[in-house]
DNA sequence: CAGTGGTCTAGACCACCTT
DNA sequence: AGGTGGTCTAGACCACTGC
């Protein structure tokens, strides 16, 4: 067989293999992959490992497969993209769609925090960008997006910023985020932000600090969001 | 084959076999299932399909698999049980052992906000616990448990509560506490509360609100906790 | 109809654990 | 040595899709 039989499973090796070939882009968003039978006699192995492989795939969310079709690199789509990891909802309730204005975008030097988050080298450049979000058309969220211009260069270029960043990332820049890690905590509304809120500066709120995660793994955005939860909760199963 | 080839597919039958066995308490935590060949015999399937279902069962960690040995119920250990749904850390930290206290319980009826979370009838009784615990030896936490006496009967009889309640729920009441649903707010520091935490009334805290659901699916327990979070975040990783 | 993924089977061999 | 789960294969049949 042309993989060589190693330490690991074979199974296991060809997931590393097609998932780095993700990564390096050999198949775009929404491209169909070869068909398991093709996948299985160019690497060598039965169909039923690559099946195995494509499956744990799937479960990541990196794959979709559609019976009688194929198996497909999977897609940002809005929908997705906007619940999948936005949690604010009303109590007990069903998702609420989002409504997106920015208030400002500026270059500066990445600061230490935000270096140590995303790996950066000292004094690189990053955009910050300023939104607002409204749910039920109330202005419910202040976020401040850092993006390192390294890894999305002139994005504050862009005439036209969609809802949902993640698709903007995934079809301009090749990033696909994949998984984010949230901080949650309690804070005083700060004196800045308040009045978008429409808020007494010094409310609790609730903030959110958010790394976001590309398909190679690393941390390629940050971001940092004031929630007004009087009226909206952040949801979260855990299983 | 014994199992009548229906609508769904063979392994989803299986699956549905064994976890309502589970549920039964037709084996208790730790005890090992029958090998995959017992249970393919047993069921007229092959071993292939048993062996798709009961690791389904593993990806919910309904049970754990040990190579060479056999399959077993999970089982709610001390640590998987406080780590596994505890997710407050020190900012971008490890893991924090909770210390506990209990401050109060009492016997009351259902509130209307309980009876709809937990699906209980109007008038009944619950307990309600009240504790307090301690991160790094600071007070972090105070918490509102509410435990329906019809799941758990004579609980406020038990004159040794765990730090792992879901423990005692396991060993005591049948209860496998396999999900839960929190949702998280922000909110000023009720003043009833606010000594325990060492807090000024109305300062910012994270509220927690928790549904705890059953193996069955049903939801349980509840709780409502109040977070100091100056030193501590609620931090989770969304994929 | 041919091509795809989805299910199911049967059997081989390996790795691990116990006795 | 014998039993367990873990991997891998090969082949059959089904369900869905599109030409």
């Amino acid at each position: 067989m042309s993989l060589a039989a190693g330490f690991q499973p074979l199974y296991k090796q060809v997931y590393d293999l097609l998932t780095r070939r993700l990564v390096e882009g050999h198949w775009k968003p929404s491209e169909p992959l070869p068909s398991e039978m093709a996948l299985a006699e160019e690497l060598g192995v039965s169909q039923g490992t690559v099946r195995k492989a494509l499956n744990q795939m799937v479960s990541e969310s990196l794959l979709e497969r559609r019976q009688g079709k194929g198996t497909y690199v999977a897609e940002h789509t809005q929908e997705s993209s906007l619940f999948r990891f936005f949690r604010l909802r009303e109590p007990g309730g069903e998702s609420l769609i989002p409504e997106t204005k920015v208030l400002s975008s500026k270059r500066r030097s990445a600061s230490k925090r935000e270096r140590l988050q995303l790996g950066l080298e000292p004094k690189e450049q990053v955009v910050e960008l300023l939104r607002l979000r409204y749910l039920n058309n109330k202005p419910a969220i202040v976020e401040k997006i850092i993006q390192p211009l390294s890894v999305f260069p002139d994005i504050d270029k862009q005439t036209e910023l969609p809802n949902a960043l993640y698709i903007l990332y995934q079809e301009k820049f090749g990033i696909s985020i994949v998984s984010v890690r949230d901080e949650l905590r309690a804070t005083a509304m700060p004196e800045a932000l308040a009045d978008y809120l429409g808020l007494a500066a010094g409310s609790p709120v609730l903030m959110v600090e958010r790394a976001s995660i590309n398909i190679d793994g690393r941390a390629v955005e940050c971001s940092q969001a004031y929630c007004a939860s009087e009226d909206f909760v952040y949801s979260v199963d855990l299983k």
